[in-house]
DNA sequence: TTAGGGTTAG
């Protein structure tokens, strides 16, 4: 930080020293100025600082003006300082295009104190109102004392511009307040409307997108229309964002579709509102034709696209786009280094993920988030809380969601005294940390605690805390708490079909039919759609679905004698009974089929009998695994010696040697 | 010779 005291220095006197050296600046002027320049637009600034050394003392205010400008671009603000300093100790007297840049460079410096003191020095020389050291100064104490200070001053400005209008919007957006910014720009339209450009309209838009108002936002799409900017491609991306964030995924492809030119912020606002909204293979499909239409992805192309290959598993796809960002040099940006260690944990890859961590030059709060939050999907979760241990230690900033994942991370490993205690630090808990803790405690077994926890923090009327409760039910086959949780769900969530199906098959576990039959007649009625259970099995680049029971496959008959030898091994070897307890199942089909045929099982036989000897089988299923295909899972690890990795919604269930890595508590 | 703006990761 900058700190530079002018106070010393006399304004007058430079202004003297200036009248002084006048006849001299005439005759020198010319061949500086050239000299000047042409260093400063090679950008090489060593040569310009050489070259700045030799002004004689009377050179003119341009020159120190255009090599003030090279700095700053370069983002050299404390030098701007240093060479305005330089400036007034020479007598060179600074004008008008001198003042807003070394007021610019203050602010970014940080150094508020100087820029006051350019401020005394804009009044003294008589520039207080030009239009320009106006807006910097606006932008100066709008970033530092808030939007009012800047709005004491655009309200005194006589020349009121584009510019300061839409600076001022852009303090209000920054303030959370899009309200005041959308009724800043209508202002600026009533009182100069051939004002408006595009910087003015990418401002408001971005206003309407924070308050997520459509009909704002269309509002101003209509000006931007009418003013024939709406093909701007600063307005079109603009626009694109805006519905993206009022969440009309359509019309924001309606504008993508439409642009003359895009180019690498349209691609990348565009597929990132497919990721983001779950249209993973949308994404990469258009992350894909972007590099056939020879736009170059960039950092945030990457960082965007690589959470898709992240949540449909596909490692195929991620590990090309990490070749990708190899041979393009992206690869050493932080967010895409991010992105890519999530993409590796969450497609099943954790050493892949791991190795990245570790070789990070830098790494920043994500980073060690995604590695605690990788390490308890992967029922690691012990290592988890010593990398948040770790993390304390080093000082790295630490925020609600580093909380999240070390909670998780205490979950997997059920260490709840640990859990207990972080839970003590996070100054204003979320209801995601106190599911967590409710989580936790319930896993434990811990239900009484879990209760008085419950009451203590008023939290009973969150489905969330409900549904982790839930969780311990079914780790502890607490049946009695499970009912009056699951009842409680339905209150809360009265359309969510998951809910009555858990009813119902408690209640056909006890063998209350009567009471099953009602069940279902009321979903029926309420014409609720449950979910289907599917699993997914990438062979040789085909990825391959089997639904409950399913026998559309071509192998199928195959498949389900692989299956029933499978079964018999585990029966006589291993002493194997199915449980036909699904009292706890989020699913009614699964309950009525016999537990070969669930879908998982069908993934894992097809998965044995496609691949050689030894393969470690990935499959991917899209809802939870039910206890009696973990049990089997467990056992055909053993049987066939070879590693099974399943990724249900929750968590990554690694079975080897009979055995899964999240320990039978999930 | 100068200002205000649009895309990323947990």
């Amino acid at each position: 930080m900058a700190v530079v005291v002018f106070q010393s220095l006399s304004i007058q006197c430079c202004l003297q020293t200036q009248q002084q050296h006048k006849t001299e600046i005439h005759q020198q002027r010319r061949p500086l100025n050239l000299q000047i320049s042409s260093s400063s637009k090679s950008g090489e600034l060593s040569t310009t600082h050489k070259v700045f050394d030799e002004i004689p003392h009377s050179v003119d205010t341009f020159a120190w003006n255009t090599l003030i400008q090279t700095h700053l671009g370069n983002g050299a603000h404390d030098h701007v300082i240093s060479i305005y300093r330089t400036m007034l100790l020479r007598g060179v007297h600074p004008d008008k295009h001198t003042l807003p840049r070394v007021l610019t460079a203050s602010r970014l410096s940080g150094s508020f104190f100087c820029g006051k003191q350019i401020h005394g020095h804009t009044l003294k020389l008589g520039f207080g109102s030009d239009q320009y050291v106006v807006t910097a100064l606006m932008e100066m104490y709008g970033r530092h004392d808030g939007a009012a200070a800047a709005r004491r001053l655009f309200d005194q400005s006589s020349r009121k511009n584009s510019v300061s209008w839409t600076l001022m919007a852009g303090l209000y957006i920054i303030e959370d307040k899009p309200n005041l910014a959308i009724e800043t720009f209508h202002q600026m339209l009533k009182l100069g409307a051939e004002n408006v450009d595009a910087v003015a309209l990418s401002t408001v838009l971005s206003a309407c997108g924070r308050l997520k108002s459509l009909q704002e936002g269309k509002k101003v799409h209509e000006i931007a229309r009418k003013r024939e900017l709406e093909f701007d491609v600063l307005v079109s991306n603009s626009l694109l964002k805006m519905y993206l964030d009022c969440g009309s995924i359509k019309d924001a492809r309606l504008v993508f579709d439409r642009m003359h030119s895009k180019d690498v912020i349209s691609w990348t606002a565009i597929l990132s509102g497919y990721v983001k909204n779950g249209g993973f293979n949308e994404g990469l499909k258009l992350f894909r034709l972007m590099n056939s239409e020879g736009i170059k992805p960039d950092s945030f192309s990457v960082s965007s696209v690589l959470p898709a290959c992240a949540r449909i598993s596909a490692r195929k796809h991620g590990r090309e786009i990490h070749a990708y960002t190899l041979r393009n040099g992206v690869d050493s940006n932080i967010a895409v280094q991010n992105a890519q260690i999530d993409m590796y944990m969450k497609s099943g890859c954790s050493e892949s993920a791991s190795k990245i961590f570790v070789r990070m030059r830098e790494k920043d709060t994500i980073s060690w988030t995604i590695m605690i939050l990788g390490y308890s999907l992967h029922g690691q979760g012990r290592l988890g809380v010593e990398l948040f241990q770790k993390m304390m230690n080093m000082r790295v900033r630490i925020d609600d969601t580093v909380y999240v994942a070390v909670l998780c991370a205490c979950n997997t490993a059920r260490m709840v005294e640990e859990g207990k205690s972080y839970f003590k630090f996070i100054r204003a808990p979320k209801i995601e940390h106190y599911s967590l803790m409710v989580s936790l405690l319930g896993r434990a077994g811990h239900f009484d605690e879990a209760r008085s926890f419950i009451d203590e923090h008023q939290i009973e009327w969150h489905k969330e805390v409900q549904r982790a409760l839930l969780a311990g039910c079914r780790i502890h086959r607490n049946t009695k708490m499970a009912k009056r949780v699951i009842e409680r769900l339905t209150e809360l969530e009265p359309l969510n079909a998951e809910n009555y199906l858990l009813l119902s098959n408690m209640y056909a576990a006890n063998a209350k039919w009567d009471v099953v039959k009602n069940l279902r007649e009321l979903i029926r009625d309420m014409d609720l759609r449950p979910k289907k259970a599917y699993t997914w099995i990438e062979i040789r680049n085909k990825v391959h679905v089997f639904g409950v029971g399913d026998v559309s496959h071509p192998r199928s008959e195959r498949i389900y004698y692989e299956l029933q030898s499978l079964m018999k091994k585990m029966k006589e070897g291993e002493g194997y009974i199915p449980d036909r307890d699904f009292g706890f199942h989020d699913v009614d089909e699964e309950r009525e089929c016999i537990p070969i045929g669930h879908s998982e099982m069908l993934a894992i036989s097809f998965g044995l009998i496609s691949t050689q000897v030894g393969t470690t089988l990935r499959i991917t299923k899209n809802l939870r695994v039910c206890h009696n295909c973990h049990s089997s899972a467990k056992m055909i690890s053993k049987i066939v010696g070879r590693e099974i990795i399943l990724k249900d919604p929750d968590r990554f269930h690694h079975f080897k040697d009979g055995i899964c890595s999240c320990e039978d508590f999930w």
